[in-house]
DNA sequence: CGGATCGTTGATCAACTTCAACGGTCGTGG
DNA sequence: CCACGACCGTTGAAGTTGATCAACGATCCG
C-alpha cells in the first residue's frame, strides 16, 4: 500500500525508516470501484490523493453540459482539485475512478502538519510541483499552438500508456477536441502510413 | 533592490535578518532595457529570474514563424524557461523585456545551494509553485473550454493590470487568438454595452 | 518628416464542431 | 446463457468560429 508512495518520494528525496513511519500515519487509505466518485463539483476537496493502484480522472462541465477532462492519474500520481483543496472552497472539478483504485489520502491540516513533522517533504513537493509546472506549461503551449492532429501525436509520443488504458472519447476530451475529430484524425493517420 | 524579493518571500514564509543576508548573496542583479533579451531560444536558461522592476514576457515561435506568449512577468514574479533551467537543456522560449527592467538572478547550482543554506526556501518555493499550478490549470481549462471572447473577458476580470500595461497584440498572443480577432471582440463588446 | 509599430476593417478560407445515424461490443439481468 | 440496453467509435453532411490575407489609418519616436 505505502511502498508505491515511499518509492515515489524516494525518487526525489531520501527518507529514513523513521520518516516513513511518520509519513504513513498522516495518510488514510481508501478503495474505489470503477465509476465511483472521489469528489463532486461543489463539494470542498478535503483530500490530496495519491494513487497507489488504478486510474482516475478529473473533469469539469462547461455551460453547455460538455465534460472536459483536466487530468488523468494512475499509479504514482497525485490527484485533487488543487485549488479547492488549498483554499477550502467549493470544487469546480469532479474526480471519478476509471478503474478500480486504491488510494492514499491526506487532509489539508495533515498536509501542513506533515511538512512540519518531516521537513524534507517540503522539498519533495517543491520538486514534484516544479515538474508539474513544466508539464502543464508544455500542455498549455501545445493547446495554443498545435492543431488537433499535432496535439494527438504529441500525446501518444510522450505518453503511450495513456492510449492503452484510456477510452478514446476521454482522450479527445483531455485534448480539448470533439470525439468525432479524434476518430477522423486516427483514420487519417492510419491511411497515410 | 532586494526589498521586493524579501517582501514577496515573507508573504509566504518568515525570514530572519540572517536569512535575508544569506539569500541576498545567492543572487546577482541586472538591468535590462526595453526590447533586450534575457534568453534566446536554443540557449540554456542559466538563471531563474525575479522581476523587481519592469515587465517581461516569455514566448516561443511555432513552425509557421508565429510568436506565442507564454507568460508575462512584472514586479514580484519569477520568470524563466523552467524546463531549460531545471534540466540544463536548450530553451524553447525567448525572454524579452517589454519595459526597462531590474531583475535578480540565481543559477541552478545556487538555487539548489540556497535550499540547503536556508531550508525554509524549500517551503517558499513549494507554496509558490502550488499557487502557480492552480493558475496554470485554470488557464489551461480556460483555453480548452472557452471561446475567444470568454477567454478575453476572464483575463481582464482576473487581471486588469494586464490590459493597462501590455499592448493588445501581445494579449491576443497570450490568449492564443489572432490580433484581428481580439480587435473584433473588443469592438463587439463595446457595441453591445 | 518618415518609418516602424499597432490596431482596425473587410473578404475569404480552413479547421473543427455539431447533429444525426449506424454498427459493434460489453456487461448485466432475466 | 442469451438478449437487451448502454456505451463507444465511426462516418457523413452541414454549420460556425476564428485564422488568414490584404489594405489602411493612427500614433509614436528618432
Amino acid at each position: 500500500m505505502f511502498e508505491m508512495l515511499f518509492s515515489h518520494i524516494q525518487e526525489k528525496v531520501s527518507l529514513t525508516e523513521g520518516d516513513k513511519k511518520t509519513i504513513a500515519d498522516f495518510f488514510t487509505s481508501k478503495k474505489l470501484r470503477k465509476r465511483q466518485y472521489l469528489l463532486q463539483e461543489g463539494e470542498v476537496c478535503k483530500y490530496l490523493t495519491f494513487v497507489s493502484k488504478g486510474l482516475l480522472r478529473t473533469y469539469n462541465v462547461d455551460g453547455k453540459g460538455t465534460e472536459h477532462v483536466n487530468v488523468f492519474g494512475w499509479e504514482g500520481w497525485w490527484i485533487s482539485d488543487f485549488n479547492s483543496f488549498l483554499t477550502e472552497t467549493p470544487a469546480v472539478f469532479n474526480i471519478e475512478a476509471i478503474e478500480n483504485c486504491e488510494v492514499l489520502q491526506i487532509s489539508l491540516a495533515e498536509y501542513n502538519a506533515l511538512m512540519l513533522a518531516v521537513p524534507i517533504m517540503d522539498r519533495y513537493f517543491r520538486i514534484l510541483y516544479q515538474n508539474s509546472i513544466v508539464t502543464k506549461e508544455r500542455r498549455l503551449m501545445s493547446s495554443i499552438t498545435h492543431t488537433a492532429e499535432e496535439k494527438y501525436l504529441e500525446l501518444i509520443e510522450s505518453n503511450s500508456e495513456i492510449t492503452a488504458r484510456i477510452p478514446q472519447h476521454l482522450i479527445a476530451s483531455y485534448l480539448g477536441i470533439a470525439p468525432e475529430t479524434l476518430s477522423r484524425i486516427k483514420k487519417n493517420l492510419a491511411f497515410r502510413k
